[in-house]
DNA sequence: TATTGACCTTCCCATGGTTGGAAGCCCCAC
DNA sequence: GTGGGGCTTCCAACCATGGGAAGGTCAATA
C-alpha cells in the first residue's frame, strides 16, 4: 500500500504521515524498489491509533508514550491511565482559561449597546483594566428609556 | 522612555513589541538619536491595550481591527460589540471540542482499572474506535472482588 | 577617565502541528 | 508513448513567543 492509500484508510494525510516518520513518531516505512513508502494493515493500524490519540488532543510526545505501551504487552494499566489523567488535567486548565475569557467578554457584550454610537464598555474595559467596574448593571438598551445624551 | 521600560509599564515583553511593530500591528516607535526606540505615555496605553486584548484570547489580526476602533472617534459600538460576539463564539467552539475530548477522556480513565494488569480500555478504544463500546458500565476496581484473571 | 554591567540594536533559530507548493521521478491506462 | 496523477524531497509559511549571539550605548562607580 503507498502513502496515499495508508493516508485514505487511516485518516492521517500523506504529508502528516512523512512528518510523523521524519520526526521518529512512528518508524521509517518499508520501501518499493522504486522508492515509495509502503505500508502494511499493521501500520495502517498505528497511524489509526495516532489519529484518534491526535482527536483526543494528546500531544506527540505524548502519543509517543502511548505507542509505547500500546506496544509493550506487559505495560501496567495503571500508566495508561496515569498518562490519560495528566491529559484531562490539562483540557480542564485550558477549559477553564478559555471560559474565564468567555465570562468577562460576554459580560462585556452584554453591557455594550450595540448602536450607532461611539461609547462602548469592551473598548473601555480594555483600555483601563477596571476588573471592578460595574458593567453588568448598566441599563439594557430599552430597559428604561431616557433620551440620547 | 526606552523599550524596556515600556515593556515592564506594559506587560508586553520587548520582544513581542518589536514584532508587534514589524507586523504592522503598532506604528514604528520614535527613536532616539543612538537608536533607541522612544515610547510615550500614549504609546504604552496602547500596549497595554493589546495585551489586555491578548489576554482575552483575541488574535492579532483581531486586535488590528480593535485598535482601528478604538482610535476611531466615531466608530459605532455594534462594530466592537459584532466582533466580541464573534470572538465569543469561536471561544464557545473551542470550548466545546475540548469539553467533548475531557469528556470521552474521563469516560475511559474511569473504565480502567489503573493496575499492574496489562488490559487497558484506553488503548483499546484508541485501537478500536468503537464510540459505543459500553465502557461505562465495567465494574470499578473492587466493586465486585473476583480473583485476578 | 576608564571600566563595568545592564541595556539596546539587528539577525537568526526554535517551538508544534499542519498545509502549501515546486521540481523531478514513477506508474498505469489508453 | 503519452498524459495525468501520485510519489519523492526540499523549502516555506502559519501564529505568538522565547532564546541567543554579536555589537553598540548608557549610566554609575572606581
Amino acid at each position: 500500500m503507498n502513502i496515499g492509500q495508508a493516508a485514505k484508510a487511516s485518516g492521517v494525510s500523506a504529508k502528516m504521515i512523512r512528518y510523523y516518520e521524519e520526526t521518529g513518531l512512528i518508524p521509517a516505512a518499508g520501501r518499493t524498489a522504486s522508492g515509495y513508502r509502503d505500508y502494511s494493515d499493521t501500520d495502517v493500524h498505528m497511524l489509526r491509533f495516532i489519529r484518534r490519540a491526535r482527536d483526543l488532543g494528546f500531544a506527540v510526545a505524548e502519543i509517543s508514550e502511548l505507542l509505547g505501551l500500546w506496544r509493550d504487552e506487559s505495560r501496567q494499566s495503571a500508566e495508561v491511565k496515569r498518562l490519560a489523567q495528566g491529559h484531562i488535567a490539562a483540557l480542564k486548565k485550558k477549559i477553564a482559561d478559555l471560559q474565564d475569557m468567555e465570562q468577562t467578554l460576554t459580560m462585556l457584550v452584554n453591557s455594550c449597546q450595540g448602536d450607532h454610537r461611539p461609547h462602548c464598555p469592551i473598548l473601555q474595559r480594555l483600555e483601563t483594566d477596571r476588573e471592578d467596574e460595574n458593567l453588568s448593571i448598566q441599563p439594557r438598551a430599552g430597559a428604561i428609556p431616557r433620551p440620547l445624551q
